[in-house]
DNA sequence: CTGAAAGCGCTTACAG
DNA sequence: CTGAAAGCGCTTACAG
């Protein structure tokens, strides 16, 4: 039934020209006469001709795929950094194959063989860990890697991510200047990298002023867990008059506990600080004062480093962190002299 | 810097076999002594030979690469649906190729040439419509096409959606159930068919239960025009007592206007109905009632059709419609007699 | 079951 | 600028 492909080598006889000539006309930086090109596009399009771009691939060595491994898009954080990865990635000719890690049958060893049989030009791990093995199997293989979300002490991989430090020891100075004295933290999962820095600057930052914590629960960055981390931490009379929450994603689970099972009031009771800035921390039936994850800045430095390692073979990985604002709303109370 | 790459032949050098036993013992359904392959594996994971999916793709024309073309990624529903999809297609040996369809310039059509361009052994198209002449363009490349969560006349292309004219159905039921009185509707995209088919079930629902809509607004799909919508529907005095909104992403913008700008309880003083249920909706900050769609089964279907089409050569296109319940929840008056 | 040969649709030195 | 030729890494009839 499909009507037969149309290849380079019929667009050329058409035209009049070589296969060779064909091939220029279509590609980017190649010479063509003016003439020859004309009458290449004329037969191209009279044809419906379109170069095969897998036969393209095969031949250059550039696929023009990108590789993006992510664990899970529950968390909005992530649909809403791919959506600009994939956006700014396609401006640029190139596309993004998606695999999902699978955490729980641990397979991201597979997941990477299976990426690089697709001959990738590059790949993106989106809150995935990476192997020094499998680092070094993407090394040899010529393919670069960038980390996103996620830092590794692995000095050859490239990573992209927000100022989690600083952030956190924000949030520390925050609560403090908002008179709160009973401070609880709760973590994300303690693999990654961003709940370990938040949390180093958290503490931190209470200790610069002054104060320490008085209780620390794992939430593991689901929304499960979250909650079940807020009912022990909250379980006592004198349960924390803040609590900071390593992501909103738990954050919201963290809220929605503590008011529709516990009763009591955000920020009345207790202040609620979350991690990332997704956009329902900006709906007002949350408010959650959080620390912005700039996803649309740490997409570009994604891009342009892989661009650089594709196209301009720089060879150095980089290592970039972007700062980002803290958001004050009202989900927690808000000290005199800062402003939302 | 990058290794050389291994290919078949140096495979078959090592195992003192042809180039041919070595693709055949790396293809599925192909002949191969136990001795053959014996020695064949062994050479491969000595060498750390993988095949080439791109040449592989070449030359058996089955890229393996499943096309997905989406809008947008803010309505959570769409991220659920694509994690699904690539996760039922990964365990098939394919993978998803993202295309943004990046509505506002209109350039849908480039996209499916950069599509077709790689190869793709089939397209899911998801709340996008599709022109006559590209779904042309598709058959008679021989790639079959499946719309998810959208339908359209065009009988050559396959289908899944929920039942949409059904689901608005009960919704009208479930509000006349519950004494509702005043009832209005805030629209999706007019260009959609879940817009066009759950308002027909919906009017048709009041209708026969002897009401009818004493107010419509159109919401777009987006939240913002959504809270607008709500905004000029609640101007007056006698605004509605219950109000469908045609997705759970807009009725979440319709909740927070009405509570926070508004100041109006939910359901006390109004209903809000959404459609798909998404996570959200079951977070007890919102309740909201609304119909599931069924992102899993909706999401086996297509890649059932899919996989029919591309392995089984089936080629009448399907259409199907999977019928989704009511999900009662606390944003909408409860009527005797109806569960949560 | 197995191997030699052709070929998938392109690009890229190499000459001119 | 242009064309003839080789080759990217594989699979697939075709013989045996």
């Amino acid at each position: 039934m499909s009507a037969p492909k149309i290849t380079s080598l019929e667009v050329a006889r058409r035209a009049g020209v070589s296969q060779s000539a064909v091939s220029r006309v279509f590609t980017p930086g190649a010479s063509a006469s003016a003439k020859t090109t004309e009458k290449v596009r004329k037969a191209a399009s009279e044809l419906g001709y379109r170069p095969n771009t897998l036969a393209r691939a095969m031949v250059s060595g550039k696929s023009r795929i990108i590789g993006l491994v992510v664990a899970y898009l529950e968390n909005q954080f992530y649909p809403d950094a791919l959506e600009r990865l994939s956006n700014a990635l396609q401006e640029r000719g190139y596309h993004v194959l998606i695999f999902m890690a699978n955490t729980q049958s641990g397979t991201i060893d597979n997941v990477l063989e299976e990426i690089l049989d697709y001959q990738v030009d590059g790949i993106v791990a989106a809150s995935v860990a990476m192997s020094s093995e499998l680092s070094a199997r993407c090394r040899s293989a010529g393919v670069p890697v960038v980390l996103f979300n996620r830092s590794q002490d692995d000095k050859t991989l490239s990573a992209v991510t927000s100022a989690n430090v600083a952030g956190g020891r924000k949030v520390a100075e925050f609560l403090l200047a908002g008179g709160h004295e009973r401070i609880g933290y709760i973590a994300g999962w303690e693999g990654a990298s961003t709940q370990r820095d938040r949390e180093l600057g958290f503490r931190a930052g209470l200790e610069a002023g002054g104060a320490t914590l008085i209780a620390r629960e794992a939430g593991n960055f689901r929304m499960d867990n979250a909650r079940a981390a807020a009912a022990r931490m909250f379980e006592g009379p004198d349960h924390p008059d803040a609590v900071f929450v390593a992501n909103d994603h738990m954050a919201f689970a963290v809220m929605d506990y503590l008011r529709y099972e516990r009763g009591l009031q955000v920020p009345d009771d207790v202040s609620v600080v979350g991690y990332d800035d997704v956009t329902t921390a900006g709906w007002p039936a949350y408010g959650l004062t959080t620390v912005r994850q700039p996803a649309n800045r740490m997409v570009t430095e994604t891009v342009a480093t892989l661009m650089d390692q594709i196209e301009g073979h720089e060879t150095s990985p980089r290592r970039i962190e972007i700062d980002g604002p803290l958001i004050i709303r009202q989900s927690a109370r808000i000290p005199k002299g800062w402003s939302t």
